[in-house]
DNA sequence: CTTTAGTTTTACCAGTTGGTAAAATATAAA
DNA sequence: TTTATATTTTACCAACTGGTAAAACTAAAG
């Protein structure tokens, strides 16, 4: 019972977790509650500060759990590889994620759109030493003439903004588009945008 | 004094409103709170209140007042006109408002993101309208070979969240390009990126 | 100058917020 | 079964929240 969770802690942690990301991506950190939290994962309110002692530790927790596998499918991305597949399975990766995960999605755009307070440090260290990494990576296959001359950086942000659009915004597209699957026209209409914006 | 505003009137009204720009673009709905917005603007929040009456009343004045100017670059899309200038005339269009009106980007994003529980219908009625319109003028355009064949509702959306991220995002672009103006390259990234895919 | 209407301040309120203390209960080891 | 530990509940608190009432002040019209 020292060096390892009980069956309960880690049950009510998931539980939390699970509760924190709801709340938290709906609401963004100064929106969200405790007691909304308690409420969605069904303990009482002192329950939850047994486990998490402050508001801002469960949110704290919360991003960095998930910041790893959030900057997953870009690690991924492999510089030995085929520029054309590397990229676009980066672009598919993220667009599944988008998929999948859009809880993850909302809460990495409210903290950022609202300044990043928690995070910020996490951008100017982690995310920037990836993404210049990557850039150079796709420097390099721009100057051995395998892809088109794009600037790197805002190849990366671009496919970063197209990717979450369709999780952060889902509720514009999913007016506009009423009877659709955004997802199913999204996939290729991505994967012509990047072919055309690549190819030389 | 019946029918029109007086200077007071007409003064405090524009000084809350930049302020209720100012806290709900940075905290959300939720997040902001009465105080905070009478703060910034210098009243105190009962002659706040005198003005509008409810934190709500001020967040819905606040949306419906800048919605038509955010969908004006829409709206200017000429179906008489070039298609080519048409669309990057709209794309710059779009961009410049990140660029010059980042708050109320953010704005928007933050009520989107959140649910829009307070602009649902607009979205659904003048939004949806709009859109699909010009989604029809882009259409006619690729059925007269003028553009290439893109899905026309998934290219409006793709520049939304293109111009939009670099307002939405700021926080986390400037991470990563430390010493560089990112709407510098941004501009002429967007335009090669759609050129490349409108060219058929 | 006085009256009236418009504006601002002061004092307040009930409900919510993040968080704590301590008692009560459940669990598991000896 | 006893004991120690882990978990949960109850009762609470000070600060903050959105909002109100009414008094005090200001500006403008007659």
């Amino acid at each position: 019972m020292v060096d390892h969770e009980s069956r309960i802690q880690k049950r009510n942690k998931d539980s939390i977790m699970n509760a924190a990301l709801e709340i938290f991506s709906m609401y963004g950190f100064r929106g969200a509650t405790v007691d909304l939290i308690a409420n969605a994962c069904g303990l009482s309110k002192p329950n939850l500060l047994y486990y998490y002692q402050t508001k801002e530790q469960i949110h704290i927790e919360l991003l960095s759990q998930l910041m790893d596998s959030w900057l997953a499918p870009l690690r991924e991305i492999d510089e030995n590889g085929d520029p054309f597949s590397e990229i676009m399975g980066y672009v598919s990766r993220k667009l599944h994620m988008s998929k999948t995960l859009p809880r993850e999605s909302r809460l990495f755009a409210n903290e950022i759109i609202q300044g990043a307070p928690r995070i910020n440090h996490v951008l100017q260290n982690d995310l920037k030493t990836l993404v210049d990494e990557k850039a150079l990576v796709i420097q390099k296959w721009i100057d051995e003439g395998l892809i088109a001359k794009v600037h790197p950086h805002h190849l990366i942000f671009s496919i970063w903004s197209l990717t979450q659009h369709y999780a952060d915004f889902d509720v514009q597209v999913q007016a506009v588009l009423v009877n659709e699957d955004p997802f199913e026209n999204a996939e290729s209409y991505l994967e012509t945008l990047f072919s055309k914006l690549l190819t030389i």
